[in-house]
DNA sequence: AATGAATGAGGCTTCATTCAT
DNA sequence: CATGAATGAAGCCTCATTCAT
């Protein structure tokens, strides 16, 4: 029972999950276009063949990389929707809190980047996307305005808004941060406060 | 001095940009990686080879395209900081009207798109969009928000904020149009309006 | 000794036969380039690393499944040689008749259609086919026409033909079935009775 | 003006061309599976790459490669069709005269071995060889028993035979030498002479 | 005896780029 | 100025085969 067995032995299970790890890694760095086999192989450690045992091709590795992330992205949803009571602000603040945990910690922005830049090559992708995270996601937010309004804290008004306009400061954030970091910090903490304070701020304002 | 004479002198001076605006083209629809000498050739109907009398590489299409871009923004963005007199609601809604003309109908989301997805392949193309661009449009917020505060309209808690706060909805937008806009799209008039109402409200709401 | 143990100890020794059964499905299949021991092994039911307990390569199954053939084969070209008495043209259709049955519903054409095709890949084996298969088909042929001469039915003149000539239909008709059946079906029973009559008329009738 | 200068230039419209007799060199030599793009590029003595402008895919090629061979193959059949007057066995004995020069000497019987043992992967290629060259000379072949059976030389019996059976041994013979001739070799015009007398025997034979 | 895991060799194909006219 | 021809680098993928259990 040598070392190398047992390495073999505990990778078996493992290795569709190290290649997702490294393949997410790879795409991080360089984009789908731009990743390699070779490059998700080395992050792995493993031969560049081993990864056709487990994916078909690198698009099946992409798919697997983004319905990974996403079955966790639900549960963190679900908890937003199910959230304690509090008053909006406390609400949303959380909110958005697990929101920017997600996406500028995550993995989540990863995917939302490349699907920018290369979703036209993958449409089916992108449906699932923004059905699993996008509109996963608007509803949260929409729940909680609707909790607002009901509790007489927000217009009715506020119905009418487009759910996606009080989270995309985050997106924006995380894009950011990926871009220009090294040239523009950006201070996420401060840029979320006041992101959280500009919509309560409003919102609350509201007659 | 022939008619073709004519017509091959201004080509001759056209060319390059000929090929800048294929090239836009190109890379809109397939990002920079997936776009090819021979798209951009196609679509500016000239042969490949005749690419490289302009342009060394690919690479230098890209930034000559970029900085093309860029001229006319500087303009725009001027534009706004010496905009009209009015009230801050006013002023707002004037700056926003003109991100949004050039994002999402124009040129400039089609390069952040890009950078977004590839801007590590050339990080000084991402310096020079930043410092060009996205510093030039977050100075023109900030001039306006220090306005309003001279004017008294505003708090003086408002110069805290980050100033990409303010235009981050319009950047979601612009990301969003492209990708989702088939699955789910975005009324952008209605959006902007939201958009525009959102900051002014919370912005004017301070003490 | 239980259920298990026989299964497994007649699984044991069958194993091999097995496999040659198997791997002849996937070349008559695929041919001998195209086919790959992943299809021999779920022909098989077993697992491809298995088949490396009893074959060492690709080339070694398709030698042993052309040397499993060979045997029977020898069998039946001793049947026609020893053939019960008759005149000539009895004698020639029986063995004709024997000849289609191994060729046209047997597996002789499945490793001369490959053989045709690859061959070059392996000199070895087309000698020992020839060998072991043709040229006893050919000695066959050739003792029934030199009983014809002895018997006085045929003229001395035919012992000077290719022997290949008087079966040569036949070949090619195995060959056509397979390629061209679907779009041009051969009607085998008259076409082995033209075949008879073609050669039988032609010897008989030399002086 | 240099000398590859010049080269380069004839060698544009020559190169097409060029690339076929070098693919059907390595598809005589290796078949159609186990011949490679290299070295077809070696035997034609370009580059791997210069071959995709000209061709798509291998496959391409080697239906190029067939349908090329296929355009002189019309009019040789054309040749015996049209053939000056002379009694059925000389008429008889130019029209396989023909078909060896094609079959045995000639491209013909290497697609048709190709096809043989590979084309079940290519339907379409199995049809159009079928179609524009074996019933070609199966009309050919018909056409010889018609003017026979007009002249009163053939029984009208003979129309009921298969055409091929009477072509039949010139496959076999070009199938032969390509795959025995250095074990066996075949004298082909001895078997091309028995083939003739052999046919012609049994059909004026009859009443 | 049997197998799952892993890999190296080798093939097809794309594309930016150079060459010579 | 413009271009057709040519190529080298690089990537994806398949498959026979070996390794360790």
């Amino acid at each position: 029972m040598t070392k190398t067995g047992k390495t073999r032995r505990r990778r078996k299970e493992a290795r569709p999950d190290e290649i997702l790890r490294a393949a997410l890694e790879e795409f991080d760095d360089k984009g789908f276009a731009h990743s390699t086999l070779a490059g998700i192989a080395t992050r792995a450690g493993i031969s560049r063949t081993t990864i056709y045992l487990y994916y078909d091709t690198k698009e099946a590795i992409f798919e697997a990389a983004i319905r990974n992330s996403v079955e966790r992205a639900i549960d963190d949803v679900a908890g937003i929707a199910n959230a304690a009571k509090g008053d909006f602000r406390t609400l949303f603040s959380n909110a958005i809190d697990v929101i920017y945990d997600r996406l500028v910690k995550g993995n989540a922005a990863i995917f939302f980047r490349i699907l920018v830049a290369e979703g036209h090559l993958m449409p089916d992708l992108v449906g699932f996307y923004h059905r699993e995270i996008l509109s996963k996601g608007e509803m949260a937010i929409r729940a909680l305005i609707e909790r607002g309004i009901a509790t007489g804290e927000l217009s009715e008004d506020c119905r009418s808004d487009d759910m996606h306009l009080f989270v995309s400061p985050a997106i924006f954030a995380a894009l950011w941060v990926r871009l220009f970091n090294r040239i523009d910090p950006l201070d996420i903490d401060a840029f979320k406060a006041s992101h959280v304070r500009l919509v309560t701020d409003a919102l609350l304002a509201r007659p």
